[in-house]
DNA sequence: ACCTGAACACCGTTCAAGT
DNA sequence: ACCTGAACACCGTTCAAGT
């Protein structure tokens, strides 16, 4: 919508009127740019130029509040991923790449905003009324439901799926931000390297299999080893439930 | 080490000195009584009859004791379950067994102190050199290894299970809370009334999976659901890599 | 070495008062 | 209807001082 002066624009982002909107904005910017912590009414006071009074006029309080920032991020995540799958027999994606793209949607929402894997898990249990839950369930249970799985096995694999989309799409931003707050220029190297120094020290006859993955753990491409864990799921999916006859 | 006078033990429970020890098990008892909110140096403090500074002096900070608290109650909930699956070979447990006791070990942890989901989680992502994410990885580690999955598909199984032992768990835990809290009786089916209306009331076009899925959700036993679960993973272990030879 | 307890900086939330 | 800002109750943490 352009506007044909660009004098009247000099407003730019100031004083535009609070709104929750705007409110939310603020918020997933003070997350992204130093986490759940970040996130305070005196920081969002002071971004906004207001008072606590006034936010608490256009949100309930905070844990509303770190619902709407996580359900804006999520929405705007999910919305790249079309909402029929393999609408046309002759359509290049197949249902198991269509769960492949939701969950690498996720992976990267959650690597981009850190924060949002605590959220989501949580939301995930409480707060079931929010709409975040049927957002993320619905999205993945489309693509479960057009792999041909029978209804009464669509639970489960729903489950499996969130559950380990959201865990380990959670560990790799984690380790993205240690990598990150250790320093800069072999950030991944020092931190992974912390780690397995401190697993090569424990007990060898207590935890052969922790010193043993230690490598495998962070050797490999992260979302190539996060696809490997979707084609494990995948894997079980259909040997559950065999595949339809065509 | 029986006393031999009763009389000398009338000190109780009382006045036995602060350590470290007996920080972290009033700690456990706060976190079980009110959950993560109710741990707090206060209600320690006046539990404990002293002050701040003395808890300070065995305890570094309150995330090192949440860490404490978390390696407690995991490392008695993995202590019953036996170290080397199924070693004889005439012996009763397969390792599928193996990883259904694990993970039901996990699951009934989770249950009986709710607040160690999200800690859970919480840990295996920051705080690697801490104890409990090997003491979880190992536990499951081995009945995958005890599976004979080649190692290079180790950290993808192991990766799977923990992932979704801990998301489903602390679901469950949190459905539960939420059923205690609402009230006595019928909590349950009040609770998961609730929310099978709240999706009830979805948009049927956008909606759909979430609508149908509701009540399979909260139909069947909570334990079979998450076993549903575990099966699944485990038909993609095996497919994914064939079960080795006899 | 171990404990006391006042004090500090900070938090979410409220509310009478303004416009 | 929307915003201000002082005030409240509470939090984790510190530290000089005691024993």
């Amino acid at each position: 919508m352009g506007g044909m002066a660009t004098r009247t624009r000099r407003a730019e982002r100031r004083e535009e009127p609070l709104s929750r909107e705007r409110i939310v904005e603020t918020a997933v910017e003070l997350l992204d740019a130093a986490g759940e912590g970040g996130l305070t009414f005196r920081a969002l006071t002071e971004r906004l130029a207001t008072g606590p009074g006034a936010i608490y006029w256009h949100v309930a309080n905070k844990s509303e509040l770190l619902e709407a920032a996580t359900d804006a991020v999520v929405a705007a995540a999910l919305a790249v991923v079309p909402a029929e799958p393999a609408e046309s027999p002759g359509s290049p994606g197949s249902p198991q790449d269509g769960i492949r793209t939701v969950a690498l949607g996720l992976f990267d929402a959650i690597d981009a905003h850190p924060w949002l894997a605590t959220q989501l898990s949580t939301q995930l249990s409480r707060a079931p009324g929010g709409s975040v839950t049927p957002r993320v369930l619905e999205s993945i249970g489309r693509q479960v439901c057009a792999l041909g799985v029978p209804e009464d096995g669509w639970f489960a694999a729903a489950s499996v799926l969130v559950h380990y989309i959201l865990g380990a799409a959670g560990q790799n931003a984690a380790n993205a931000v240690h990598a990150r707050v250790l320093g800069s220029g072999l950030d991944r190297a020092e931190f992974f390297g912390a780690v397995s120094k401190a697993w090569a020290e424990l007990d060898p006859d207590e935890y052969p299999f922790t010193r043993a993955v230690a490598g495998q753990m962070y050797e490999h491409d992260d979302r190539e080893q996060f696809l490997a864990g979707i084609a494990l799921i995948l894997a079980g999916i259909t040997a559950v439930q065999p595949p339809a006859p065509a």
